[in-house]
DNA sequence: CCGTATTTGTCCGTATGTATG
DNA sequence: ACATACATACGGACAAATACG
């Protein structure tokens, strides 16, 4: 607490966690999610370390936390690498998050309570409204919230932290905000489907219309990043397709 | 390869993993999971260095990994922890378990071949056999070849990594041998039943036949936790609930 | 409640391996 | 192909926090 300790830069406010390596991640990953560390790039120990003011030590270990998660590639010898999605890794995650999007839908069938029911429809209802009006910006974070509400009332930490997990490394291949011009309506028909599923406690419909949901959301994604790595090819500026944003 | 290197103490094999970290991890890792480290118990940093003959910095990012994984738990400033799980934890790893093998059953129905039919059906024939001799020793590890050729077929890296931390992590609740007479017959009467979802390549119904099976899985292993805690606490030995072995 | 011992957390020096001119 | 530069990998030492007597 002396002035002599705060000659390190403290970039980082204290956040409540007292081990540096835990900050440290969480720098990291906050680098990583926001593009500043860019995807497929070397993460340079040493870089790192002299920003965060700390030692090589910490910044490791952070890092092999980090791997496991699945944001880092870890060659041995070389340092470890900001993970890069190819199509097929993309197609994997939509598959995995699916699945348990579905879950996560048939769990709560059997837990859900009248009042959590109304939370979903009132969102669901902002959502066709953002739809209609075909404003991306106040529907996304709607959408987010809809899905975590599902996701947290199946009480299950661990399939909580496998989605969210799943979410995080879907932020390496950056395409927020690639939208077709009808994806909004068509997302939020969806919604409707797996409320009514959830309505009727029925656990097979509920698995049936969440994953099914997400299935179209790839399929509307990868219709709309088809569509512009074509038009970016043709326009001769391929350079963009790397960030969409 | 020469003498003069020969001088660290070449505890570990190589192994064909060159980063000691590694090799500590999956030294680690085996100790918990072979009971060697007890649930609950501390891992000490340095009686861990100091058994595998070296220093606490290749310790403690292995055990960064492992927390990641699941398999310890980190509570700052008093050490890493070999993870306990209890009831609950239990029946968490069982949902998300069922849900990844619904999925996988699910998505391996559009692309197996009858050549891999042919070898599911092997499997549980043999399976056949030892059910019907009440032969666990032979019946467990051609189950478990089962579930991961499947998985295997799916071709979801992110899924089958997932599922196997999650077997990983059920291990730690050392439960295995755990069987009630007619478990063996029950479950391989589900296998038929995935058999013959994936023979009609009915996706729908193989996650069903799928989920269900893991489902029954959790109900026939409580049914005989229950049975053998009840008979510890009338035995006036309470002790051993905690480890069950 | 305090002092001591042990353990974790952090930092830095050195060696080995890789990439580059 | 060789030498140089650089980054990771590992080890060891110091500081801080916790557990124990």
């Amino acid at each position: 607490m002396t002035d002599a300790t705060a000659r390190t830069i403290p970039t980082v406010a204290q956040m409540r966690e007292n081990s540096l390596s835990g900050v440290v991640r969480h720098e990291i990953e906050t680098l990583i999610l926001s593009g500043e560390l860019p995807a497929g790039g070397r993460v340079n120990e040493n870089a790192i370390a002299l920003r965060l003011g700390v030692s090589r030590g910490p910044v490791r270990e952070a890092c092999r936390g980090l791997v496991e998660q699945g944001l880092l590639d870890l060659i041995p010898n070389r340092g470890v690498f900001v993970r890069r999605l190819d199509r097929h890794d993309v197609e994997e995650v939509y598959d995995l998050r699916a699945g348990l999007t579905g879950l996560a839908g048939s769990l709560v069938t059997a837990r859900i309570t009248s009042a959590e029911m109304d939370r979903l429809r009132t969102l669901v209802a902002a959502m066709d409204v953002s739809a209609a009006a075909g404003d991306f910006r106040s529907f996304y974070p709607v959408n987010l919230e809809f899905h975590d509400v599902i996701l947290q009332l199946t009480g299950n930490s661990r399939l909580i932290k496998s989605y969210r997990a799943l979410i995080k490394e879907f932020q390496l291949f950056r395409t927020h905000g690639l939208v077709q011009p009808n994806a909004l309506r068509e997302s939020n028909e969806e919604h409707h489907a797996i409320l009514d599923a959830l309505e009727h406690r029925d656990s097979v419909a509920a698995y049936d219309t969440s994953y099914r949901h997400v299935q179209h959301g790839k399929q509307r994604m990868f219709a709309a990043f088809d569509k512009l790595t074509q038009a970016g090819a043709a326009s001769a500026d391929g350079a963009h397709n790397r960030t969409i944003e």
